[in-house]
DNA sequence: TAAAAGTTTTTTGTGCAATACAATTTTTTA
DNA sequence: TAAAAAATTGTATTGCACAAAAAACTTTTA
């Protein structure tokens, strides 16, 4: 049995993280205060506070929410496996990146990094470090996937090589929303890049 | 001739770099203000804001501030040369580290990280990218000279290799940073299980 | 040495994040 | 339906970043 009270909570908090998606998206970070997102999901500011401590906390907590499409998202690339290591690692990064830009705006993105950074054990900083975890999880598994098809070396540590490479997909995506200018199909080109000459530097 | 105002100048803006830096690794990025940095240094507040701009300013400012220090010890590893490439990038990884930790505090880069990415595109912004495309450049160098003694396949793209290496490399740097009880041996054993892995990652 | 040029400082003010607390409203429970 | 429990709200306050203008001071120059 839920509550009414807690049904009301539940609600306030939707208004809240949707008003304040709506004028991050639409501002930026800086033109959004505590103040005018309260105003808009109808409560009062004090309320924002005991909700999500922090602007900071608030803008996390709103990322976190859309984890779990993203993660559903991963789940189809999975039943759809690639040929090549190249172009499996591709179209990992491509679906990150689409779920971000689909969902925030670049400078709000890297505001959103920069505040993982800084608030990196606070609750919301580590639900942020979760979701890289399992996404790295996730690439693992398409890679044994490639490795059973015979697409990669066979005394392959895949544990180690998931997480590597998402790291690197990371730091691409960290150099896509800190710059305005630069496409989807650059990052593209980069990460083929990369695997191609990582791939190739094995001494002969 | 250098002006007596220009060497007030110069003297000015060493005394509050300073004092910024003792402050802030004495007492962290939060309780180090403006004004206290300026009364240390004898100057007004106005004047701190006059020379950086912002308090984040300052920070990035602080930090280019050692980079040649930084690019200096990097050409001495450029003499001693491994044989390797998994020690060859262990080496350049950890010059970085005990650089990074000889001038900062873990909490100081973790701010001065979150700065660089919201402050892309100011001037102390872009110095500090530039930093970074240099390091890439330096990286590249020690593997070309790997590459002349056979330590590396001889089809590989070395400006790409040296660049996806370095944000490997930058990617642990900030996991390294981020968590106050990562050791440098940790992120070390990372970094050579990164490099093993992507190694035996060629399909057969 | 006196005027001119260049800097710093003082002063004043704005805006926002964050906190504290009492007052008030709303829901629950008995 | 009334008391108890829980949560929200208004209000006041603090602290700091940052901005703008005029006053005060110091160096330069003629």
């Amino acid at each position: 049995m839920t509550n009414l009270r807690e049904r009301q909570k539940e609600s306030r908090r939707r208004k809240i993280l949707q008003a304040a998606r709506e004028q991050l998206v639409a501002n930026g970070f800086e033109a959004t205060t505590i103040e005018t997102i309260a105003e808009e999901a109808e409560v009062s500011a004090v309320t924002v506070y005991n909700y999500y401590g922090t602007k900071t906390g608030l803008l996390l907590a709103l990322v976190s929410e859309s984890d779990t499409l993203l993660l559903e998202r991963m789940q189809e690339l999975l039943k759809t496996p690639s040929e090549t290591i190249v172009d499996t690692f591709s179209a990992f990064a491509e679906v990150i990146r689409q779920h971000a830009l689909s969902f925030l705006t670049k400078p709000v993105w890297r505001q959103v990094i920069a505040a993982s950074i800084i608030e990196g054990d606070s609750q919301f900083g580590r639900s942020y470090a979760q979701l890289d975890r399992e996404l790295a999880r996730q690439l693992t598994k398409i890679l044994e996937k490639l490795k059973d098809r015979g697409g990669l070396g066979a005394d392959t540590n895949l544990d180690v090589l998931g997480d590597c490479l998402f790291q690197l997909q990371n730091a691409r995506f960290l150099q896509f929303v800190s710059s305005d200018d630069m496409t989807n199909e650059a990052v593209d080109r980069y990460l083929r890049e990369d695997m191609e000459a990582l791939l190739a530097a094995c001494p002969d």
